[in-house]
DNA sequence: CATGAATGAGCATTCATTCAT
DNA sequence: TATGAATGAATGCTCATTCAT
């Protein structure tokens, strides 16, 4: 009956997700979570110590998922141009899923515990690996390798990444983002230009 | 004797950013508001209408505060070496006042009510003018000028901001931010370089 | 200046009135008084003891104002007819001038304090006279005179009055009220039949 | 034990009549109830939506309680004479259960919103059936029948009881409606006979 | 005569969590 | 494995009232 269990956990994990996607993390409670599940409050601390550890679970769900797409998509990636165009792609995606926003809430929010924080930002750990990843590559041979730490530039790329979230949730506009996504587009061949004739 | 009640309100909202800054969001109460200021909870709804417009008040408090000193220490930047400097020298600030942590505090917290959310992008608005002011003037005259709107970057640049903040207080590690400020620096002569050597 | 005082105390006092009124009066409070006269609470306790003194000042003068209207109107009436016309008239005024709901408002809420429900019914004192007069005219020199207990049937008068705006305060609805009026002018005639064929 | 909920149920509606009886509705709070059953005031809030649920389960309570004895007292009554008999026993009855004066307090104070207003209005519909089924058939057969709609009387009925109450309330002096009670079964004897002579 | 400022006590409600079954 | 019931502590907010000027 491991499989009861397990089935169980996900459909918390899921009504989670659902209650912070559509109720906001400042609205969601072990009330609202159960609510959105049907199930009775005390099934959460039968499966998790307490709220946190489920909205971490929640967290991990959501950025193992979207993390798997990213993986794909920017595995092979060799240009700029390349890459902005996936990026637009996964954006998109992002936006559409809506585990991103999830994922925003959570972050935003659990910020008041200093061990939560901390757990939050191993889960940001393998995004960081794959930014480094794929920032490596595309400076990797050219002028430009030793002047970019790979490592703080992924940094820049996740804060970045965040931080637009952040202010698309403030005022629920995309606009934005997509321009400045629009914008990188426009350069990336002037990038690769640059890149080829810096190749050394 | 209007001078009073003028005092009063700032009173509160220094308590109102000390609670900020060293409770978190999730623990700035009425109370514990009251707690720091020393006074009752009532004189708060005596002053201001609700918690969420001692937070705003709080908020524009402290973003006019940081924002005069940015405004004075980028009005006449004008390479990208010297951004780096005064950018450096400003965030070491921004970090010891900790208005800053306060004000990541509420952008994160406040996303609950969409209204606010709104009320809060709209002091960030000046923000947006002054990079946007800053980032036209480094690049007029270069060949960058067509390629780079300076309204997305700037946008970007505060979103950078934040989420640098962000993560910087998800694990209350202030070393990636500083690297990059650092990395910024090591680029900067370069970047000047490659301006000047574009001027059309 | 005792005049000024004087008006400012009658100030006082409308707005009250018009706070329960449209406020009722569970939201009738020394704000919403103020609010609405446009002046500060202060003010209040510098010409009333407190509340329930300016709630009692207002009940009073509502009721003096309408009990003028009544006494006019009933002073020469002399047969159930004639009342039951002038009844119908006064209720309709009752209802335009609002001071009854006014009244109901106060009567039905101030029943905590049981000194000021004693001073209520002090107020209620001259209504009962008023009923209890009219009522004496109507069954003097009949053979119910003796039947029919003046005081009492005053007494039942009251209560069915307070009870009918009680009722009518319920559910926003006139009309079973306006009913029963009408229902009372259809058997005046003959209640006056018998009264008259019943004279001793 | 699906018992186990429903009694608590029962323990927190029984405390809220307590509190509403002792306290009075205007000091009757989620506290005084919580006091008044020796549980905290969260359980409440547990079984009921909020305390406007709570206040109109209690009625609710109160109100059949006494509509049954109401009913089985007046459902055999012929005569006006049986009807006065009937109706002082059921008033001393109402007086020693307290019930009514819970009731009372409720209907006054409720009063502030519509929404609830209606609902108690709704609670009221069955006392003005039976007023209604047993005016009718005091005047049924008789000459006042057509004279007399049962519908406005028995809405009278009930109004004067509820006036009566108030009064009684406002002063605490039960006396001018016993007396009024009293006059009843005075007149009752010669209402009977005026209802014979005028058979038709 | 009037008022702006302040206060302590109280309000209804929701929280994360535990417990007995 | 699951759940209905319960709880203590906290939340934002409003109250009638007082006080210094």
């Amino acid at each position: 009956m491991v499989k009861k269990s397990a089935a169980t956990r996900e459909a918390i994990v899921a009504a989670c997700l659902e209650s912070l996607r559509e109720d906001g993390y400042a609205r969601t409670s072990a009330r609202s979570i159960a609510r959105r599940g049907g199930f009775g409050q005390a099934l959460i601390y039968y499966h998790f110590e307490d709220l946190g550890a489920l909205l971490l679970a929640a967290l991990e769900n959501a950025s193992t998922d979207r993390l798997r797409r990213y993986r794909e998509e920017l595995a092979e990636v060799a240009t700029v141009t390349e890459l902005a165009a996936r990026l637009a792609e996964l954006y998109r995606e992002d936006v559409a899923v809506g585990h991103v926003k999830a994922v925003q809430e959570v972050v935003a929010g659990v910020s008041a515990s200093p061990e939560r924080g901390r757990r939050v930002m191993d889960l940001l750990q393998p995004w960081h690996e794959l930014a480094e990843a794929v920032i490596q590559k595309l400076v990797a041979g050219t002028a430009f390798a030793p002047l970019v730490p790979a490592g703080d530039a992924a940094f820049a790329a996740l804060a970045l990444y965040m931080g637009m979230e952040t202010m698309t949730h403030l005022d629920g506009d995309r606009a934005p983002g997509e321009r400045l996504l629009e914008a990188l587009r426009a350069v990336a061949p002037i990038a690769d230009t640059i890149r080829e004739s810096s190749r050394t």
